[in-house]
DNA sequence: CAAATAGTGTCTCTAAGACAATATCAC
DNA sequence: GTGATATTGTCTTAGAGACACTATTTG
């Protein structure tokens, strides 16, 4: 057994109290990762000299074989193992739920409510992951992932209530949802009608796209979407798309402009003037880490 | 047993499915909150016509009297109970072991290492809250709490590495910590040497210590630290504190202003102009909520 | 050349930092 | 008045948003 940290030999009474120690002498609950899983996809409309143009925000959901919740939409995640953590949980689940690798993840919040899942005490840490085009597009022609994306749309209407609807090629689920408060930056929302989402997944998926967009504001998370070399009209039109607002195009570029390097190569054969491919630029600010 | 979210009466298929479901089946982690307690003191130098000059960061921790770590110095916190939330567990813990209610808490980041307790497999969830001065002054007094407060100094130096010294009564701690990496905002950091500390708790007081600051240069935290009415200049240094800067009154007067009400009070006695006392001014942007 | 998108220059406005000046108390 | 802190005014600078303009491709 490796111990963290310690500035000290472990003594005979340790290892007797050690030994004598057991974990299954007290209640534990249940863990797991759900991880929420986005990508922004364009349009297929591939019409001469007209790019894509408008681009949805999509999150990924399964449905459910098994009770509990059976047949209902689920975000993908599942129980920790005893030798991972929950960072490598929230990764291997991802994996084995769609066969995609994802860049990165992030944390997205825990949920503890008693009553959140009818087997019994279960808390719930969150990820948000950011799947690229090239890898959802890749995905959805895998006959054999079960799971499917959802754009999502977000709306707040007047008085304290969300509506989150999620639209599937054959199913649309709208959720609603209400702000119990702001704590720290953090909305802390309650289920008003869960829209057929499996246990509290309508507030995870809510505080989830929360985290996306804050991220997004801040081009932390806009490159995961992308592949490694990348327009500027292509990245402005992710965060455009999280944020679901219009940007102009010279004031992006002076802000992304610390962000990103050029590369000598450029687009060609659409029809209009090549643009040039960026690259991420590796800053102190976001020492990238590959889990 | 109550579900939230659910669109459907439960069906005959998942009552059978449940009572068959054992929890006890499946390996389980134990789960633990630890909560990072913060106070801001003033120096108690009460000399004529001189406020309170130099202010400092400290942190509660309590000498662990048990197997692992006995005599170790740790972050107070404890195992979650099967009808309590994560939260409602952070803050039964600090109650417990303080004697103090906090004002909010804020979760700083989840710690699953697998090493990272000896005793087994234990996942915690940190939390970071703050205590007003006068309820540490009232707690320090009490001599049936043994949890003591450490003047907090962190310092990057060069290359990558970072010191974090606890300055306590007749102790002082220092651990050495190293940045693995950036993860969107959040410094992973590693230990180098525990300084003393119980478990991986050095990197868990380094992580809140982020988390505060971060939250302490956008005001959401800064309040708390003083009572109901204060005066700007102390709000100015509680914020210089955190954050380990000198400001100039005039322009934290203005950047302040929106979050501020005056009230008709001022202070008096202090041989110099009085300061007008003010509120926190409830935004739409910190629904304040009290756990 | 026309259509379409890529990319630049610059004006305005706001907010932050620096710094100077004024205000008001206890003694 | 003196010493100390409170509070206000304003100059400068950096960055964001708006908008007009130029550039380069394919057909």
């Amino acid at each position: 057994m490796k111990h963290l940290g310690r500035g000290m030999k472990m003594d005979a009474n340790e290892e007797r109290y050690l030994s004598a120690y057991r974990m299954e002498d007290y209640d534990r609950p249940s863990v797991t990762t759900d991880i929420v899983a986005f990508t922004v996809r364009s349009e297929e409309d591939e019409s001469w000299r007209r790019d894509s143009k408008d681009n949805r925000l999509s999150v990924l959901l399964i449905q459910r074989g098994e009770h509990p919740f059976i047949n209902h939409w689920a975000i993908p995640g599942g129980f920790l193992r005893m030798d991972e953590t929950l960072e490598e949980c929230a990764l291997r689940e991802i994996r084995e739920e769609t066969g995609v690798n994802p860049v990165s993840i992030m944390p997205a919040g825990t949920f503890s409510a008693c009553g959140r899942d009818p087997r019994g005490r279960v808390i719930s840490n969150a990820f948000t992951t950011i799947i690229s085009e090239e890898s959802a597009r890749l995905m959805a022609s895998d006959d054999a992932v079960d799971a499917k994306w959802f754009d999502v749309y977000y709306e707040r209407n007047e008085a304290e209530a969300y509506v989150l609807k999620l639209v599937g090629e054959n199913v649309t689920l709208e959720a609603k949802l209400e702000a119990k408060g702001k704590q720290f930056g953090r909305t802390v929302f309650g289920i008003v009608d869960s829209g057929g989402l499996a246990f509290d997944h309508a507030v995870i998926l809510a505080s989830a796209l929360e985290t996306l967009r804050d991220k997004a504001e801040s081009f932390e998370v806009i490159f995961d979407f992308l592949p490694e070399k990348f327009t500027l009209t292509a990245l402005q039109k992710v965060q455009e798309t999280i944020l679901n607002v219009s940007l102009l195009p010279a004031n992006f570029r002076r802000k992304i402009a610390d962000y990103v390097v050029e590369t000598d190569e450029y687009t060609a054969g659409a029809g209009h003037r090549p643009a040039k491919l960026y690259r991420r630029k590796e800053t102190e600010r976001n020492g990238i880490r590959k889990w």
